[in-house]
DNA sequence: CGGACATTTGAACCTCATCAAGGGTCGTGG
DNA sequence: CCACGACCCTTGATGAGGTTCAAATGTCCG
C-alpha cells in the first residue's frame, strides 16, 4: 500500500526503537480516549500501518486518498509537490502530533521523515468508519485540523505579506514555541531540519534563508551552534522582526 | 458580543432577504443531521447570532475565541490583518459553506462581505459543546474543516512557489469550479471580488494582478466583460499556465 | 450625464532568485 | 584520534519578476 523511496543512500535500519504494538500503544494514549472498548481498539489497531522512515526518506501513498498520520518518534515534513524541483513544505510536525495528508488532486504530496522516524498511517476511509460513532475521536481529530488549519493560515499569511526577514523572525519563534528549551533565559533550539527545508517552507531560497540568519547573528538576535543549533536571545527582538500586530503581547 | 464596521459609505440596509429564523432554517438543512431532536435544533438556534452585512462591511469578533461562521446569502472573505496596510485574504466563502474563524494571535481576523450578505455566527465554545455529543454535526464539521485545510494549503503552494501568472490561472480555474457558469463550453463567471481582493488573496499587488489579466486577455485565453465578468476559454490552456503536474488529468 | 472610484498602463526601483565559488561541518575510514 | 572527503552552508555578483509611485482611462451609480 506504501511505498519508501530513498533518494540518497540506502533506508538506514540503525535502532528500530518501537515495536509496532509499542508504537500504537502510543497513537492510543495520545489520541484515543481511555475509555474507549478493547474491541474498538483492535480496529483502529487493525487499521493502522506503521513504518520507519530513514532521514530524508519519504513515505508516498499510492492509494490515491486522504490519510491520517501519527508521528510516533522523530520529526517529519509534508511536501507537497508542485512541480519539478518546485516543492513546497506545508508542515513539519514533530512526536506525538497527527495531521492529515491530502490527497492527490493538481499538486501530489508525501511525508519524509527530517530524521529516523517511526510512524503511524491511517487510510481516512478506514479512519473515519472506525471514528464516525466515536465522538471523542472526532473531537479530537478535529481539535487537530483546526490546529492544522491555523498554522496553516498563518503561514498562508506569512508567505503572501511579509518580507524574508519577517518569515525567518516567525519560523525561529515558531520552532522555539514547539521544540525549544528554555534555560536561564535563553532558548535553545536544535533545528532537525536543513537550511533547504527552511527554505522550502517559507517560500524562499537557502541562499536567502542563509543570509538573513547572518544578519540575525550579526545583529545579536541570535546564536548559532554549528548546523542544527540556535540559540535566540531575548524573544521580544525577534517578535519585534516578525511583522506581528503591535498591540498583541 | 459581534460589531460591524462600516469603512465606507454607511451599512445599507437593502432589502433583509431573511429573517433569523429563515437564517437558521437554512443552516439546520445544510448542516445539522435532519433526525436531530427539536430540543438540540433549539439549543443550536439559541447560540446563533445573525448578522447583515453591506458590501465591504465586516464583522469583527470581540470576544477573542474562535468562531464558525455560516454563509446564508452572498459572499464573504476571511481577512488577516497582518500589519497596517498589509492584509492577508486568507479564504473566500460562499453562500451555503461554512468555516472557522481563527481567534486572534498573532495576527486578527474579521469577515467581511464582498457583496451584501446574511450571515450565521457561532461562538466556538457554544457550538463545540453542543455538537460534542452528536457525532453527525461533528463529522460535517470535521468535513468542513478538512475541506478549508486542504484550500489553503493550495494557496500556499501557490503563495509560496507560483509565479504571479501561475497565480492567477489557479485562481481563476478555483472560481471557475466554485461559482461558474458553464454554457456551450465555456465558463462565465462573475466575480463578486475586487481585484484588490483578489490581489490580497494571492499575496499580490493590484497593478500584477491587472497586468496579468490583460496578458491572459491578449493571449486569448480569457475574455473579461466590465468589471467583473470574465469569460474562460478552453479550460486546458488556463490548466497549463497554473503550474500544475503535468500527468494529472 | 456627471462624478467617484476601480482598473489599466507606464516607468523606476528593490527585494529576492539565480549563478558561481569559497568555507565549514560532520561522518567515515584509516 | 586524526585526516579525508562529501555535502551543507555561506558569501558574492548579477539580473528578473514584482512592487511602488504616478497618471490616464473605464466603469458604474445616481
Amino acid at each position: 500500500m506504501t511505498w519508501i523511496k530513498a533518494p540518497a543512500g540506502e533506508p538506514r535500519e540503525k535502532t528500530r526503537m518501537t515495536t509496532f504494538a509499542e508504537a500504537f500503544q502510543r497513537f492510543a494514549d495520545q489520541f484515543l480516549p481511555p475509555n474507549l472498548s478493547d474491541a474498538m481498539h483492535l480496529r483502529f489497531q487493525a487499521a493502522a500501518r506503521s513504518s520507519q522512515l530513514g532521514r530524508e526518506n519519504s513515505l508516498e501513498f499510492g492509494d490515491g486518498g486522504q490519510h491520517i498520520v501519527f508521528v510516533v518518534r522523530g520529526a517529519t515534513k509534508l511536501v507537497a509537490h508542485a512541480s519539478e524541483s518546485r516543492d513546497q513544505i506545508v508542515a513539519f510536525h514533530f512526536a506525538g502530533e497527527v495531521f492529515t495528508v491530502p490527497e492527490p488532486g493538481n499538486h501530489s504530496y508525501s511525508v519524509s521523515a527530517l530524521k529516523d522516524c517511526d510512524i503511524l498511517s491511517f487510510r481516512w476511509t478506514d479512519f473515519s468508519t472506525l471514528a464516525s460513532s466515536e465522538p471523542a475521536v472526532l473531537r479530537r481529530l478535529l481539535e487537530t485540523t483546526m490546529q492544522s488549519l491555523r498554522r496553516c493560515r498563518e503561514n498562508a499569511i506569512g508567505l503572501g505579506r511579509k518580507t524574508a526577514g519577517e518569515r525567518i523572525a516567525v519560523f525561529l519563534l515558531g520552532m522555539a514555541e514547539r521544540i525549544g528549551s528554555e534555560q536561564d533565559g535563553r532558548i535553545f533550539l536544535d533545528l532537525p531540519m536543513s537550511r533547504r527545508d527552511i527554505a522550502e517552507s517559507l517560500g524562499l531560497t537557502i541562499e536567502t534563508v542563509s543570509r538573513q540568519l547572518t544578519k540575525l547573528k550579526e545583529e545579536g538576535v541570535i546564536q548559532t551552534a554549528g548546523r542544527s543549533g540556535v540559540i535566540l536571545g531575548a524573544r521580544g527582538h525577534l517578535r519585534d522582526r516578525a511583522g506581528f500586530l503591535l498591540e498583541a503581547a
